[in-house]
DNA sequence: ATATTTACAATCATTCATGTATGTTTGTAT
DNA sequence: ATACAAACATACATGAATGATTGTAAATAT
């Protein structure tokens, strides 16, 4: 029963997706291999095949979503630095779109966020999330801080405060938005949360 | 071996704490009674004691912690306030200073956000959570309207989007606070994300 | 045409956590 | 003093998940 190469790729796209259902019904320690070959239509043997542990498989589908954070930044830093806070917000608003259309990021992320535990001795996956985390929190104050050195920084927010308080809210939302099923507009309060939060940061402008 | 009435108190309080010093190491289901046991210096037959099983564990440990500024937050829903909006601010501001200094409910809190799985067919203790998140947003949301009411909310907010955002931010706070290792001063930031955020929220205030 | 991988399936042994059942000691009520 | 029940410890039975091994049919290289 061997299959060509766009077979085999195929089935790997099927377990991945099948890990991403199983995964977000049942958590990720909740989910057996067994499970996710069964939904796949496969066996064990095809997954310990393309994967090494139900770890790999966990950093595999991380690899495949793109951070809405890094579309962030990305969307700043493509549109150029003439006015930072306003990339900022603009990027912000535009990932709220997206996430909101992309039913697959949405859970993937959910499964990073909600069903994939945080230990102390982390694991691999968990350490990716953090890591890009942070990676994209280095931009954000980069940003900041190139707002602050063009004087638009209002003069109640630090650099540091500023990135920290925009990737908390924006995580937060996230999370708590996926937690809630979807339970209110996304969109909608983001927009409010965001435009108010990066007017309070804006010198001279609303909320200093 | 029989223990009196107080010593068994204490064994479950041992047990207790075993408990949340293991799910923070090794999140909920990484966790074994067993472990737990022995950190306890018991065996798990003093769990099952005092125990249904290990969601029992963890229910028991959300149970220990109430945050005393719902107190305060119920006070004013049921009597009324001239400044719902700052009663807000001023009890977001004391719980942060609150958690920041209890290291036993930051672990708590900690074990809840990060080492513990949301799926979709909850357990009792996650559901017990996403129940009292809905109840702190239920009372965020009355206090809020009651500042409609009194004419002091911006028109830029609706009350059911100042609300989310407010839950949001706070939340997002804590488990960005957590997830970090507690790697920026959660005071500071928290402080200055919640008095920018009412303060677009005050009609003819900041950020309006 | 043959050899050699590839891409799995099927089976097996082992570990591990759980739940339960039972034993044992000691407070406590009478 | 005795009976009973509380507060555990100990032992066992079970099932589930894992990782490893082996089998195998077809694709691909030679």
């Amino acid at each position: 029963m061997r299959r060509t190469k766009e077979d085999a790729a195929k089935t790997r796209e099927e377990v991945l997706t099948a890990a991403a259902e199983i995964f977000y019904e049942n958590g990720v320690s909740g989910s057996s291999l067994e499970k996710i070959a069964q939904r796949a239509g496969v066996t064990r043997g095809a997954i310990y095949w393309h994967f090494k542990d139900k770890a790999e498989v966990l950093t595999a589908l991380h690899r495949e979503i793109r951070l809405p954070q890094e579309a962030i930044v990305d969307y700043a830093i493509e549109h150029g630095h003439d006015d930072p806070l306003g990339l900022i917000e603009q990027g912000a608003i535009e990932v709220l779109h997206i996430l909101a259309n992309d039913e697959h990021q949405q859970r993937v992320f959910a499964i990073m966020i909600l069903g994939c535990e945080f230990t102390e001795h982390l694991s691999d996956a968990a350490q990716r999330i953090i890591t890009a985390n942070e990676e994209m929190f280095g931009k954000l104050q980069k940003l900041i801080e190139m707002a602050d050195q063009q004087g638009t920084l209002a003069s109640r927010w630090t650099i540091n405060a500023a990135a920290r308080a925009l990737q908390c809210s924006m995580n937060g939302l996230f999370a708590e938005w996926l937690r809630s099923g979807k339970s209110f507009p996304l969109v909608d309060v983001g927009d409010r949360l965001v435009r108010s939060l990066v007017g309070s940061m804006r010198h001279g402008g609303a909320g200093n």
